[in-house]
DNA sequence: TTGTATGCGTTATCAT
DNA sequence: ATGATAACGCATACAA
């Protein structure tokens, strides 16, 4: 036996009405007489009638729905960003569909294909690691898809933005490195031309020289995966390491790369903080249990999801021009671990 | 401007042909010229035609899309599952829609109807860990609709379920702990009427009589809300440990649970492994680096997730009887650490 | 106040 | 080999 659900045409013959009459009955419509619109709505409830979304959609060229698309759903970061977008969804009758980039371009691009073949009525992106190039997309935003990008950003003329200030967030991370006394600090962060890159490594670089530190150039690493690939950051570890004036302590760019420096340095047997000081962004839900040696740049990724979802469903919703709306940056937060706080491990 | 896809109706109005000639055409119909065919197969290319799904589900009444119920997104177990459902998903030809039941059963039955009312033409089921009644569950369930229980498992007639050996899981975690010399062991769980809770508490309490240790029902602790709620094990913690015979280790048996022990152990400066023993069931990214106070029992959450998406997928697309089909179980795995791999935090 | 007809994009059935 | 038409479920312009 195939589920099917109960139509406003069964209702209508079981009543002896016609189906626009419950349409309009169930749609609460001036027209239609209270007697008709109680009798039609009481056997509408009592049937657990819910009207069929694939056909409305089809109808009102709308299926309320979002698309979004991150590089994996199981990284902590979007995964709470996720979670944000669906309470908002939820909130504002949207439905969510997911898509991963698994930070390939190719599998980013059919994503965005499959996501308006779905006819999704927008759609929240955070771009690859490997995407250098942003003509794909712009070509489907000028084709009129809305679009909110957020996290790994996108840029191009109009389109909207959720990001943190990574500037900051970096420069804090580095900062707090400095004031514990590390003199020599690396960094490893993601592919090059993303913007979380760019100013991630604009706040590190600031930091330095705001403290007068030396910055070197063969202290920075980028990762073309964006650490979703364990050796590409192993392989970095090791060309910092093996410099004549290895560096004494590391600002690990992204949660891919915070643990897998940590994996490194406990293969390695490399204490840290000791031997290696380290600071990374991460979101993940145990870092507060790995005190006192990491002090952690978190992302605000649910309120991130939330603001970005925001952002969309409002441009989907009102009738204003585009560009009235305004680009959203939140601030990420510094979690100073305390050393008499530790986990004896 | 709104976003508009190409459809059939465009192409036959471009090539002076019929709707019916067209589609015909793009599916290789053997009454259509070649010629003819070649035109429509070239413009439709070109102008990136993708027939649009929404009619196409609301013509075969279908959707190929499968919807997911889950406690939480931002649980490493189901986004890890999620991503397993979602590879399957991916490579026939279905999309995943996600909704969260927070461990509440409201929830849970709200997302269920809202998944049955979006068409979906399947469920994949993790029941929150407050829903000890299955009648909501089983009436859409009789309807037709088809269903996979997978992880938290529901348990009536004819439901088909995807599991893992928890009775087994819980052993070996148990035994683990006898091995390395702890007496007096408690256990902390989820709901007592869960599947899962019972089948773990088996194990833990076969280990125990095996080794003939004395099995107190003190020392078990139920947790309502499945761990999502850090004070109620909090709670359990305090009764436990204010006991006149106090536990020398815990079994925790969820990934929530084990964080939130390990984050009471922290609160409370309780050395781990030296104070208290734990081993926990846990799915979280940086378990390996909490060695070597931590072993912990993985569940093979993406591995569940490509089993029961495959199940429900094979269901939907097979003209077979349904009770052909077989239940799925998995193996847990237990990753014992070993203490010389400790990284010095 | 209610009913009839149309269209959303697609395919299947029946013409031609 | 191609075209016209109906149907999926719904909302709505138009008729009565």
């Amino acid at each position: 036996m195939r589920f099917e659900a109960i139509t406003i045409k069964d209702i209508a013959k079981a009543l002896g009405l016609s189906t626009s009459t419950v349409s309009r009955a169930l749609r609460d419509s001036y027209e239609i007489s209270p007697e008709t619109k109680q009798k039609v709505i009481a056997y509408a409830k009592e049937n657990n009638y819910r009207p069929n979304p694939i056909a409305l959609s089809l109808k009102e060229k709308r299926s309320s729905s979002i698309g979004v698309i991150v590089s994996e759903i199981a990284n902590s970061f979007f995964s709470q960003a996720i979670n944000g977008i669906e309470s908002i969804a939820n909130e504002k009758g949207y439905n969510v569909i997911i898509a991963q980039s698994k930070e390939e371009l190719e599998r980013e691009d059919s994503a965005l294909q499959y996501l308006a073949s779905r006819s999704v009525d927008g759609i929240l992106l955070s771009v690859s690691s490997r995407t250098s190039n942003f003509d794909h997309i712009k070509k489907l935003y000028d084709r009129g898809m809305p679009m909110v990008s957020f996290d790994c950003l996108v840029d191009f003329e109009g389109i909207h933005k959720v990001m943190v200030d990574n500037i900051k967030a970096a420069y804090e991370g580095t900062e707090h490195l400095i004031n514990k006394g590390f003199k020599n600090i690396a960094c490893i962060a993601s592919s090059s031309f993303l913007s979380i890159t760019t100013e991630r490594v604009k706040g590190y670089t600031a930091a330095l020289h705001k403290y007068n530190q030396p910055i070197q150039t063969n202290n920075i690493e980028y990762i073309p995966h964006g650490g979703l690939i364990q050796e590409e950051i192993y392989e970095a570890m090791d060309r910092l390491m093996n410099q004549k004036e290895k560096p004494d302590a590391i600002l690990a760019c992204s949660d891919r790369i915070t643990t897998n420096v940590m994996r490194y340095c406990q293969n390695k047997k490399i204490n840290i903080p000791k031997q290696l000081g380290l600071i990374g962004f991460s979101n993940l839900d145990l870092t507060d249990l790995l005190t006192p040696s990491l002090s952690v740049v978190r992302q605000p990724a649910y309120e991130m999801g939330r603001a970005a979802a925001d952002l969309l469903i409002k441009m989907l919703e009102s009738k204003r021009a585009i560009t009235e709306f305004e680009n959203v940056v939140i601030p990420s937060t510094l979690i100073e671990r305390d050393s008499s706080m530790q986990i004896k491990l």
